[in-house]
DNA sequence: CTGAAAGCGCTAACAC
DNA sequence: GTGTTAGCGCTTTCAG
């Protein structure tokens, strides 16, 4: 009845050999004969032995570090769950004696994504959380992560042309069509429906394109309606042209609603909406910022849609310590499209505070 | 740099004595001399001594035993998944020498219930994780608790009265409250809400009234529109009557929106309903369940929301067992209350298979 | 009362 | 190639 857990020991014993040459085989450290090897393996599969995590990192005095590089959790507050996330995730693995060193970078300037990760790579770590932000910076990193030899697990958006130990994140072209029912669930008629990208470096963000791809096709095969959906880019950096082309946007006669798919974007498309009033216009936004938060609870935007990157970070360095104690290759880590609305807001919030 | 983690033996050889006394008063086991006592404590204190939690479980032999009493999982998918949450965390702890035990009882047998928590208690487990579904039965087996001296961790449902090390769960009133925003969202014109409760056995289940005050609380709170609220407890016994007594409940002219908060009850209103037609009644239900997705992807029921039954056992086994382990007081784990529509559903059920 | 010593399961250095 | 053994830091006998 009491399954007894077996031990190195025990296979060493079923094996006729000895326990060093279990450890051996166990961390394909090689120099064992084929033979012994064969025997063990088939013994370890068979009892589905599992090592005991206490006693390994007891016995080595092995500390293994893992470098995050994500953007400057001081600049966006989005990225400071993300940060928060890793110091969590930190503190649950120090007994196992994992280290966690960030290595932040400017969200806004592509050049210190580039350096803070050769600074990261160059300290030479046994992991790798990294969050590909700008596509073709990415993929340099990453190369020297391949030829470096360091495993790295991507976090908030996904690369194609990336094969890391897993990817923790969202599905991006879902999250677009869930923007897109929550914007035309019940609306009585047909109208326009924007998604709006409002970002200081657009060129980069293959990302929101996912989303736009999911909205629009959404519509597309929504029966029985002749909505129109609509995509618009816009730059940040010029404030004044920002707001004039979205109060010309909020002045289109039938529009209905719309997506708003960076974190910056939503306070000011909110802001605006506003003072323009509301209309039945619906918005929808990313995420459970203060600022998202304060016009939830206003009834200006309907729904957020959470990305929970404090999780999403918090998941990431979990797979890599998970892998580097126990070898074990993560599953791919695609999270839920969370729905935010003002009566289910406070349980979210609840529940981050019990982590 | 390195700050040098002071040890056992650190302290041993700093106060002239053996391990073995430092440990005992480390553990206040008595048997020490007043003088070593003191000696020892000052410098436990000035060193900020910290026990390697590792060494020490590995160190001991001791197994815990944990015992888990829940609903029978054969008898209802939402209790199936408890029980797979419970079964995945005892595969995360057993290593560290946790060992769980079901103790299943009836769903609609009270004195199994009883039964049962007395046979876990009386097997003097280090810790019991407790549904209290039945709630003055589940006081008696509380008292029990205490006077055995049996640490307890209650979820799915609170119970006032008691003092756990924590409850696992969401807030029901909330979760009316959410049911009722589900239903009235987007709503032109105002109408009759019901809520539904349908059990075997009503008499207990308090925790279903937490969800109609706060379904309540929302209409009645509720700017600018009489709606009418209703809450209506139905027995699932007579099938017959059941039917007769909701098909009525269709036919009310008015009828807007529908929250049925059991699980079993859901596929037959949801069947109902779609005999007499949508009509533009909403429908809202709880969890995952097979039938409760597939009604939802009809589009007969609109939203769901998801009270991650599997993931709330999972962490009541692991609050317990960190407890045990490592003398850690859990937080007060509230969980989010997931709302579930057609667009993200997928999303939901992929991130359960990724667990 | 106290110290010595044998584990707990695993790692890694070192013989053979 | 393989076995042996000394730790890792703590617990728990067991003498004295």
């Amino acid at each position: 009845m009491s399954k007894k857990v077996i031990r190195l020991k025990d296979i060493a014993k079923l094996a006729n050999v000895s326990v060093g040459t279990v450890d051996r085989v166990i961390h394909k450290r090689g120099e064992v004969s084929e033979d012994s090897y064969k025997k063990i393996m088939a013994i370890v599969e068979k009892t589905g032995y599992t090592p005991n995590l206490l006693a390994r990192t007891l016995g080595s005095n092995k500390v293994f570090r893992i470098s995050a590089v994500i953007p400057n959790p001081e600049q966006d507050e989005y990225w400071k769950f993300s940060s928060d996330g890793i110091a969590k995730a930190e503190k649950d693995w120090v007994q196992y004696s994992i280290q966690v060193k960030p290595h932040p970078f400017d969200l806004y300037d592509k050049s210190t994504f580039v350096k803070s990760a050769k600074a990261a790579i160059k300290s030479r770590p046994d992991g790798l959380l990294l969050a590909p932000i700008f596509h073709n910076e990415a993929l340099e990193v990453i190369e020297m992560c391949n030829k470096a030899n360091i495993p790295y697990v991507l976090f908030n958006n996904n690369l194609a042309e990336a094969k890391p130990l897993t990817f923790v994140g969202q599905d991006l072209y879902a999250s677009g069509q869930l923007g897109a029912e929550l914007l035309s669930l019940s609306q009585k008629e047909s109208g326009t429906y924007a998604i709006l990208h409002i970002y200081d470096d657009i060129s980069n963000s293959t990302h929101l394109s996912e989303k736009e791809k999911g909205f629009r096709d959404y519509f597309k095969n929504l029966k029985g309606a002749k909505n129109k959906a609509i995509g618009i880019d816009l730059n940040f950096t010029h404030k004044k042209t920002l707001e004039k082309e979205l109060n010309e946007l909020l002045g289109t006669p039938d529009l209905r609603g719309l997506l708003v798919t960076t974190s910056k974007g939503a306070s000011v498309v909110s802001a605006l909406l506003e003072k323009h009033g509301k209309n039945g216009i619906r918005l929808v936004a990313y995420d459970l910022l203060a600022e998202n938060i304060s016009f939830l609870k206003k009834g200006i935007i309907d729904f957020l849609i959470n990305q929970n990157s404090k999780q999403q970070a918090y998941v990431g360095i979990t797979h890599l310590s998970n892998y580097l104690l126990f070898k074990k290759l993560p599953p791919n880590s695609l999270f839920p499209l969370e729905i935010i609305t003002r009566q289910n807001l406070n349980s979210y919030l609840a529940a981050h505070i019990g982590e």
